[in-house]
DNA sequence: AGCATACTTGAACAAGTATTCACATATCAT
DNA sequence: ATGATATGTGAATACTTGTTCAAGTATGCT
């Protein structure tokens, strides 16, 4: 009688020590999604540019739409969804809105990115 | 004869002074996309876990996939990205090649990321 | 009150994309 | 060489999402 192989494992590479650290890390998922979500806020042009405009100033919508070349709606369709995502806050005077960035991680955020870019552009 | 009145701007919000300084900070278009491309990366829940995971260690596409808990296939596709976006950097060794984090501003952003998310589910 | 302005919002369509599946390539073991 | 392992890739599908259009709220002006 063949004495059995040991149970190999289908795939060697995995399920090393080093592995099972690394998924020890992980955050929960939860906040994996929030993060995603967060990333998602500027992951788009358009709502990349809005966020870069109230990087330099407080802005009303018309002034964003107007800054960014985009409708009015488009703008506060964009605006909801920073504003869910607390990247930008918001003061009412009148009838008029004016929008900044919420906090200090969106500026430094953006300000990573953009000297990414630059780099990255300067090496290539 | 009624004096004509002074020619009223359509949107009086627009064309102010500060639309048009913000307007002059702003990067040029194609900076724009970049950064978009690049926050565009961080933005799905899938490749979050993987510089996430990254984060931790240098890790095969094999592992990776344990980690993430995801086909080796789909794990394989998002990688492609990350790499055409320099965000990581790959070193074969044998049939396996094993992904790192490519520079220091990515894992600066996942940082940054990561306080604003714990913050923020602090304060709310 | 009546009208214009500033902004918001819901629905719908177009465009983009993440995953799966099947297959291809390349390296290692026997 | 043969088979198994590790990874890459193209096509197809299902899902997500950004913009537009039309209509809705709310404030200010005359």
């Amino acid at each position: 009688m063949k004495k059995p192989k040991l149970p190999v494992c289908a795939k060697p590479c995995v399920n090393s020590k080093k592995m099972k650290m690394v998924f020890k890390l992980m955050p929960p998922a939860g906040t994996i999604l929030d993060l995603a979500a967060f990333f998602d806020a500027f992951s788009d042009p358009t709502r990349a540019r809005i966020l870069i405009a109230l990087r330099g100033a407080r802005l009303c919508v018309c002034d964003i739409a107007g800054v960014v070349n985009i409708s009015v709606s488009a703008v506060s369709h964009q605006l909801r969804l920073l504003r869910a995502l607390r990247l930008v806050r918001y003061t009412c005077k009148g009838r008029m809105v004016f929008y900044e960035l919420d906090d200090r991680h969106v500026r430094k955020i953006l300000d990573v990115g953009l000297s990414h870019i630059s780099e990255r552009t300067k090496t290539s």
